[in-house]
RNA sequence: AGGGGAGUGGCUCAACGGUAGAGCAGCGGUCUCCAAAACCGCCGGUUGCGUGUUCGAAUCGCGUCUCCCCUG
């Protein structure tokens, strides 16, 4: 099973830099776990690296989609496949979308949906209400009606796609069987300095030009229906320049619906079969490098 | 100075005689194809202070403090 290196935390912790510096130092190649990173156009509001960032190292999975298109999880785990097959050496996967670490190392069971289908399903929440689908889940699959999440009405539509497909969401063995034997490595810092990373990163992003690169998105683009338009920093943006807010209260809404996103971040770590926290407050690139060098030595048995 | 209004959990407000509710924030959690999404749970206030009326006051009276508006 070939080996990868994860490197995961929340948003502005540093994961990049200290990729970059590992990468250089094993000579090997990153890919994104990102999934807001792999639009083309959004820079400043998803933090994505500079060219001259990347000190020559080769990024995979960046700027891959255009923003009006529809993108998943389930695309994501099939071409980062493919690259991770192509890299010599031991890849680095960076990071903070931990969804899609998991669907890379554990590949969903169940098939995927047309769209016309979750359009459809889509239409019928909309129109009538999460109660609809209720119902039809408890009909097609009265298992899985007692066990997903019957309030979140992807959950609902996602397990009564499986159920019409002959199979149930309830059957599922997550976990069960690796693709990768993934070394991840969560990088934190303590929630009052994290708290403080992100106002400032924020600000940052504004005065690097935010408002203009969401002005040229919708521009270009228009408003879409698509997960891109959904990314912190850019709905809040298009909000205030459509009139609904001011600025002040959209750079608030920002830093606000960050914190939430790190916490969940956090959440879904513990979930996750995690090698080692590292504690970066107070240190260098090299230091959390030099870690992370120490800890793989204890993997490589 | 005079007149009017307001003081309730971190914030915005509700309850207007029967010992306080909500939203937001904060904290925790869920997640097998939208995941920077969607969803769930928990903590938190003796109602500015004092006094009086009442079986009973956040709610009424008086006093006091603070803030806001108007007049001078």
């Amino acid at each position: 099973m070939q080996t990868l290196i994860g490197i995961t935390g929340t948003t502005s912790v540093g994961k990049s830099a200290v990729a970059v510096h590992l990468a250089k130092r094993l000579h090997t190649e990153i890919v994104s776990a990102d999934s807001m990173q792999i639009y083309k156009g959004m820079d400043i509001g998803t933090a994505k690296i500079s060219v001259a960032d990347m000190q020559g190292v080769t990024h995979h999975m960046l700027d891959i989609v255009l923003p009006n298109e529809e993108y998943s999880s389930f695309l994501y785990r099939e071409q980062a496949a493919d690259i991770i097959n192509k890299i010599d050496g031991i890849p680095i996967v960076v990071g903070g979308t931990g969804f899609y670490f998991e669907s890379l190392v554990y590949p969903p069971e169940f098939g995927n949906a047309t769209s016309d289908r979750r359009n459809e399903l889509l239409d019928i929440y909309e129109q009538h209400g999460i109660d609809v689908l209720q119902r039809m889940l408890k009909k097609l699959d009265s298992d899985a009606f007692e066990k997903v999440d019957i309030n979140n009405y992807k959950r609902v539509i996602r397990a009564i796609e499986i159920a019409e497909g002959g199979g149930s969401i309830t059957n599922g063995n997550t976990r069960k069987n690796p693709r990768y034997n993934l070394i991840l490595f969560v990088l934190q810092r303590n929630r009052q300095e994290l708290y403080k990373q992100i106002d400032a990163r924020v600000d940052k992003m504004i005065n690097d030009g935010l408002v203009d690169e969401v002005r040229t998105l919708v521009s270009t683009y228009g408003v879409c229906d698509t997960p891109a338009f959904e990314a912190i920093g850019y709905k809040e943006i298009i909000r205030y320049l459509s009139g609904d807010c001011s600025l002040t209260e959209a750079i608030s809404q920002i830093k606000l619906h960050t914190r939430h996103y790190a916490k969940r971040q956090i959440s879904y770590y513990k979930r996750m079969d995690v090698a080692a926290y590292i504690d970066v407050d107070g240190q260098t690139v090299e230091n959390v490098s030099d870690c992370i060098v120490e800890n793989l030595k204890k993997h490589k048995k």
